[in-house]
DNA sequence: CCTGTGACATAAG
DNA sequence: CCTTATGCCACAG
């Protein structure tokens, strides 16, 4: 089995689990760190294994716009808000306040050089 | 190879 | 604000 195969899966966890405390990201940041940029939906779909799963804070992951939409898949219904706010994170209604603030782009902070 | 799917993103009504 | 629709892409069966 090549490690190429599971590259896109692999990146993911591996993307997510460096998300600093106190950090969210957006599944598109991280489909065009790993070269994929309209793969959000697979970041998404990646995390829907992730979750609970190795040792990815999911919950660090939003949309775009800040919003938890993948709140629904964590186990209570504001399960994934209250993890966020343990970090120090703002959210009201599914929506991430001071989302500039608290937004880590991995491609940014990483800075990597293909 | 083809079909279904998915926690997105964007656009349109 | 809401719902639909489309694109987009990688993976599973």
């Amino acid at each position: 089995m090549k490690p190429e195969n599971q590259n896109f899966f692999h990146k993911v966890y591996e993307v997510a689990k460096l998300i600093p405390f106190g950090r969210v990201t957006s599944y598109g940041a991280i489909a065009k760190y790993l070269g994929a940029a309209r793969s959000a939906r697979m970041v998404g779909w990646a995390m829907n294994g992730a979750g609970g799963m190795e040792d990815v804070p999911a919950h660090r992951v939003v949309n775009k716009a800040g919003l938890l939409t993948g709140k629904h898949h964590f186990d209570g219904t504001n399960l994934m808000q209250q993890l966020l706010e343990n970090e120090g994170i703002v959210v009201i209604d599914n929506q991430i306040q001071n989302l500039d603030k608290h937004f880590w782009d991995p491609g940014k902070e990483l800075a990597e050089d293909f």
